[in-house]
DNA sequence: GTCGTTACGCTAACGCCGATACGTTACTGG
DNA sequence: CCAGTAACGTATCGGCGTTAGCGTAACGAC
């Protein structure tokens, strides 16, 4: 189907041509469509167990069915590659948490919600979370011009931004103490990203039951930032 | 000084010999002297700034004056030269923290300074730190046969049973509720982990002052891990 | 139509990497 | 003195990321 224009030497086969099967070109403007295409078989490759190693420039071009260089005509290196395949992963986290949060009228409660389903959404994906949270943060554009995390710059700087809210909202409800909101939200996206990162990089260590583990942090986190009372 | 036995052709510079140094010879039992030499140079290219990928076979060895395969005579490949050097770096993880721990009255107290210790040890070796707990736990000898971290495996996980006894004696004081212990332990690790592993990977987000950061989250567990009364 | 122009993909090749097979040297114990 | 072996070098392999440069198909303008 794809030898159509030449009608003329197909009959030849003496030259037993392999034909490497030259892919069919895109048109004018479709190149993005290649570039989907790679940045699919980059993440079936990542999540397929091999690891980020597994991803070769020379893997992920023979499963699409490209020649090596052709990607960098879409990907400047292999770093903005892995990047790009981690990061449309992660275009999803913050509506996992606000899925979560969705619907729950205790603020308080709403905060141990969004903590689990972090870390229940770090796991489900820990080649990526190991590669954005874990690795050389290749300059991710965490903070805006402010010094603040910048919603527009990062989707994981947008589901900050609805932590840092939650917080407020929480201490506005009198079940917080009145400690500086962003360094509350520091402190448990710190604890949280210990619990993920430790259960991701750590695997050989004999943590407890992952439910035990996440109830204890986040109670213990919970009762130490609650008011005096 | 190194071609004292060989005066014999030393004359002989007819063949220009351009003369690759020709490292001195090691006696019989002395090529763990190499070994310790590779670690330096490894050691001292891993933390030149120029982080795991300039600690490559050839650097190595060039820097030490070897060939690259004789490296794989005292490491069987490069992980296992990379994880002795983190390794070597950590073997005084324990130390530091039982000095930091030292002398202190309330187990409290010493709960904490054990914290801040751990967190300074890490982010004063952050390459040694990523390498060991960050990245794919190359099997990292954790637990003992009896599914309990092992002093004698591991100089983290020593150091692990000197927190979890840190734990128990605060306990006993009456100074923290009486949760299992060796989850309370886990809780402060993966915390204290969090804390680390946040600062050295997203190295470009804007986090409070470290001071701040770990006096809060320090605080916060305290206060939830203290007996209700 | 045809003619630049541009997007798209390929061929060839460079330099570096980790790793292996095998030869060579120098010390040591009998 | 000689076999054995630890210590190290030579030559080489296949794979990697990356670049330079070339064909060629699709488009807009005239």
């Amino acid at each position: 189907m794809t030898a159509d224009a030449s009608a003329e030497s197909t009959t030849a086969e003496s030259t037993a041509a392999p034909s490497p099967p030259r892919r069919t070109r895109r048109r004018r403007g479709e190149g993005v469509l290649l570039r989907e295409e790679i940045l699919d078989a980059a993440d079936r490759l990542l999540f397929a167990g091999g690891g980020p190693s597994a991803v070769t420039i020379r893997a992920v071009s023979g499963a699409v069915g490209v020649t090596a260089p052709t990607l960098y005509r879409h990907f400047t290196d292999r770093d903005e590659l892995l990047y790009q395949v981690c990061a449309r992963r992660f275009a999803a986290l913050d509506a996992h948490l606000e899925a979560a949060a969705a619907g729950v009228a205790d603020p308080a409660d709403e905060l141990c919600r969004r903590g689990k389903a972090y870390i229940e959404f770090g796991l489900a994906n820990p080649e990526a979370y190991k590669l954005l949270f874990m690795e050389d943060d290749h300059g991710l554009p965490w903070e805006g011009s402010d010094g603040w995390p910048d919603d527009k710059a990062d989707p994981g700087a947008s589901a900050f931004g609805h932590l840092l809210d939650n917080v407020v909202r929480a201490q506005a409800a009198g079940v917080l103490r009145d400690d500086d909101p962003y360094v509350v939200a520091c402190t448990l996206f710190a604890s949280l990203h210990g619990v993920t990162s430790a259960v991701i990089g750590m695997e050989h260590f004999p943590w407890p039951p992952l439910d035990t583990m996440v109830d204890h942090v986040l109670g213990a986190l919970m009762r130490g930032l609650a008011p005096a009372d």
